[in-house]
DNA sequence: CATCTTGTTACGTT
DNA sequence: AAACGTAACAAGAT
């Protein structure tokens, strides 16, 4: 499920554990959650730190804990971050626990495509440095978008949009709604969008991961009206700018939608 | 019962 | 070497 903003709604579940010490953890540690994951260093280290601060990037968390403790957090399809009460008991999906005082901090996943990472590190673990910049930061330019494509000519548009390298948070309702709004055909070769179009994409990246942002993130609210977002997943969804009713193939390995008025195959 | 899924990664081919 | 397409992962919803 998650993309950028529901990622940034997660993260900020667990903020009322701010500042408050791990008494006890509980895991699940045959899960595929921790697939290399250090779990017995994990139930060792993390009781007596400190929960110290929290963020998200694209659709990746980290949690920084004292004596050095960081927690990377990566929600796949279907995970979840909230909070419990303390003497809460993990149920089937519940595969990370993070008990305090006065609450449980819960990971669940059932469909366990998530990932649980941990590192003892005095500084940001290596691979949470290696991220690519935010799409609404200064370091998103046209250029690096221009890059980017340039690097994958020959990928379908929609496919290179769902790359976490290129673009980190945008996932599959996020890239339609994209090419959408800048009228391009999914299939279109990244390669091959002129100047024009391109600065048209660029400027459209950053309004939907901002408006993504601003309308979910806070309380997940949907998007607002308009948005191809509450079209997409109906049977026959149909264009909000003049009601035709939405193509739907598999592009790039996933379900997606289109308008064939607005985003025409050129 | 069959088919679908808002994500990533391993693997084989070009 | 890098780019690209596809299968695989797992479990719940329809």
């Amino acid at each position: 499920m998650p993309e950028l903003a529901e990622v940034e709604y997660y993260r900020r579940q667990w903020e009322p554990g701010l500042r408050q010490k791990i008494v006890r953890v509980a895991l699940h540690r045959e899960k595929r959650v921790f697939r290399s994951t250090p779990t017995r260093t994990m139930e060792r280290r993390l009781p007596g730190s400190v929960l110290l601060r929290s963020e998200a990037r694209g659709k990746q968390m980290l949690f920084q804990f004292s004596k050095g403790l960081w927690l990377g957090l990566h929600l796949g399809m279907t995970g979840k971050l909230r909070v419990e009460g303390p003497r809460f008991e993990p149920g089937r999906h519940d595969h990370l626990v993070l008990y305090q005082k006065a609450r449980a901090l819960v990971f669940s996943d059932p469909r366990l495509f998530g990932r649980v990472l941990f590192h003892e590190t005095p500084s940001t673990p290596p691979w949470w440095a290696k991220l690519p910049p935010a799409l609404d930061s200064k370091a998103f330019s046209p250029e690096v978008l221009s890059r980017f494509l340039k690097r994958h000519r020959n990928l379908p548009i929609k496919a290179a949009l769902l790359m976490q390298d290129g673009f980190p948070g945008v996932g599959n309702w996020m890239a339609d709604e994209i090419l959408w709004r800048a009228q391009l055909h999914l299939k279109t070769a990244s390669g091959s969008i002129e100047s024009r179009a391109l600065t048209v994409l660029w400027r459209t990246i950053r309004a939907v991961c901002r408006g993504a942002m601003k309308h979910i993130s806070p309380n997940f609210d949907d998007p607002p009206r308009g948005w191809l977002f509450h079209e997409r997943w109906q049977r026959h969804g149909r264009c909000p700018s003049h009601g035709l009713t939405l193509k739907r193939a598999s592009v790039g390995g996933r379900t997606s939608v289109w308008c064939p008025l607005c985003q025409p195959n050129r």
